[in-house]
DNA sequence: TGTTAGCACTCGCTCTCATAGAGTGCTAAC
DNA sequence: GTTAGCACTCTATGAGAGCGAGTGCTAACA
């Protein structure tokens, strides 16, 4: 059976209606809301066709038709029109970046949240993530009477704060000092790197202070640790309860479960790694418990090099259109921003 | 009518019975689980006047009783036991100030996820707040050939990073000099005290790099709002959804949106205020959308100082007594840790 | 041969009604 | 004062009827 001209709009005009309205779609509707020029009779045959090419299904006998997953598929593949973003939409994306973010983490918080108002489903994204992470500063400040701050900053921008405790805390110049010489000893190392050799001469950057060096040590190595780490924000779970394809509650809540495992999350997260763009429609899924969601996840990079993924999960009633259109502009200034970041610590 | 022996332990069985099983109280499951050694139709008699004096109701004439708010208020303040914490509350509280957070948001954080955990509902924190907040310390570090790194802490070890972007970078030992300058001119100052005069040092002290005095100033204000501003941390929202009372989903709903807006979880943290526990039972709630809801605060102190509040949000059939039990707990580590953090940092 | 009007049919949704069951309140006996 | 017994009330459940949306099929038409 052919997929003529006619099929395709019908097709259309049902995938567009039900992302619209959540109804099951009946030929009369098509008929009466789009001038396709045929009765609702002709509007039956093809229906019937295309539900035996298997692109739309009814929910039960005496009911419109709603599209299938693969459905959703060939439109995702061919038919959708390209969403050109809004001013509305436009402004938010700016607003990201222009907060000029300087650290990795809010960044991609801001994303997160920029994502989920935009488009009302719930957004997920991976930090970008690095195979051995390099120290890029380190250093200790004066904090007060008992403590010291240590502050280290690895590649990305990646900063953390430790508070280490001590006795009593050198003056000022001294802990100046130290950072300077702790920081000459370990700057550019990673993890694996730091040996009896590094902490020898660790031992002896910190002279009489060494009591301070296992702390040092630990702080080090939790927070390249958490660089390393595949760190996953999501923000607008609470979208999900808006949908009436949730609105069982025993539905929505088996969702936020499985949203709430990191597991699962970064699955489906890194199911899009190879693509710059993925679409998995439903039954697409290989995570069980999202067999009637669909997932589009888009990947951002630094160079030629796949750095993290950004995405959305919401019912396969989805307006992919749209969503794609926001994420490749999120991914876009998420590129823009780690770019910036990146010329500014290339010669360190 | 008079509140007699038998009468209290009726209401008891009834409000322990209902708390666990949230359906409604019949006279004769309760003459069959709890051996007060008279028959339902005694119990049925003083349920009668129970209902009289407006302790418990029926939801609909031939359903079993309920506890009224009135009811949970007198169990509250009168016939409640208290509930001892058990291991794994002990061990989960232990946890949290075993980490040796050294940072105010953090301590808050997993405070608010510990208490969501352990209660099952949904937990509610304001971080401690100071009117005037004063820098502890600020300092410049270097970070790339094109930004600096700028480490402001405040009291409460309330500490942020901001990068600053330059034209270049001056050499490490500058950079230092600069932040050790900057910060003899600004420690122990307010924001409000920020002025002309001190303005003015801070060019000497920045001389050439006079370019970064804008941002600077920017970033010392920003962190400072943000330490003096109110910050809520809330944990288990998604708690809600397995109670069912809000197996309404547009209950459910209703109450999320209600948690999502800060103004009303500050207004219902500070309601408490005066009180070092404080129990609000459904319609005592004067936020419109906690009707259903019971809140329950308590406060933490530093000296004799109230800091700030924690909470949770719950149905009103609600084990009071665990929740009390639980966030007496969490105010004695808050404060414990508090303690620790202002006793390191007394004589900067 | 493709299109359309007409019509019988299907099936879910809603309303009504009957029934069962839980729980009460009242009465009378202890 | 307590209790057994019983009539009564009200909800929850399920069956049955009617409605309406929408289909598929047939026959007529261009």
């Amino acid at each position: 059976m052919a997929l003529n001209e006619r099929k395709i709009k019908i097709l259309q005009a049902i995938i567009n209606d039900y992302i619209e309205t959540a109804e099951p779609v009946g030929s009369r509707t098509i008929a009466k809301k789009y001038n396709l020029g045929i009765s609702s009779a002709t509007i039956r045959n093809e229906m019937s066709d295309l539900e035996e090419m298997g692109l739309i299904l009814q929910p039960h006998a005496s009911a419109g038709r709603i599209p299938s997953d693969m459905g959703y598929r060939l439109y995702v593949d061919h038919l959708m029109q390209k969403h050109e973003l809004g001013e509305k939409e436009k402004t938010v994306m700016q607003s990201v970046i222009a907060n000029n973010i300087s650290q990795i983490d809010y960044l991609m918080e801001e994303t997160a949240k920029a994502i989920s108002h935009l488009t009302n489903y719930t957004a997920i994204i991976t930090e970008p993530v690095n195979r051995s992470t390099r120290i890029k500063q380190i250093r200790l400040m004066p904090l007060d009477s008992a403590s010291l701050l240590l502050v280290i900053a690895t590649e990305n921008n990646f900063i953390k704060n430790h508070v280490v405790k001590v006795g009593i805390a050198p003056s000022d110049e001294e802990v100046l000092h130290l950072g300077s010489c702790i920081n000459a000893v370990l700057q550019g190392h990673t993890l694996q790197e730091i040996d009896g050799v590094l902490i020898g001469r660790l031992k002896n950057a910190l002279g009489e202070y060494q009591e301070f060096l296992p702390n040092i040590l630990k702080d080090i190595e939790s927070t390249i640790r958490a660089a390393e780490k595949v760190q996953v924000h999501m923000s607008g779970t609470k979208n999900i309860l808006a949908f009436p394809e949730f609105s069982d509650i025993d539905k929505a809540r088996s969702l936020f479960q499985a949203l709430e495992e990191k597991d699962v999350l970064v699955t489906l997260l890194e199911e899009g790694q190879g693509n710059d763009l993925q679409v998995l429609i439903g039954s697409e899924n290989t995570v069980q418990s999202m067999k009637d969601c669909s997932v589009i996840t888009a990947t951002y990079k630094m160079g030629e090099e796949t750095r993290g993924t950004i995405g959305i999960v919401g019912p396969t009633r989805m307006d992919y259109s749209q969503v794609i259109s926001v994420l490749n502009g999120m991914v876009e200034n998420i590129e823009k921003t780690l770019k910036k970041l990146s010329d500014g610590s290339k010669n360190t």
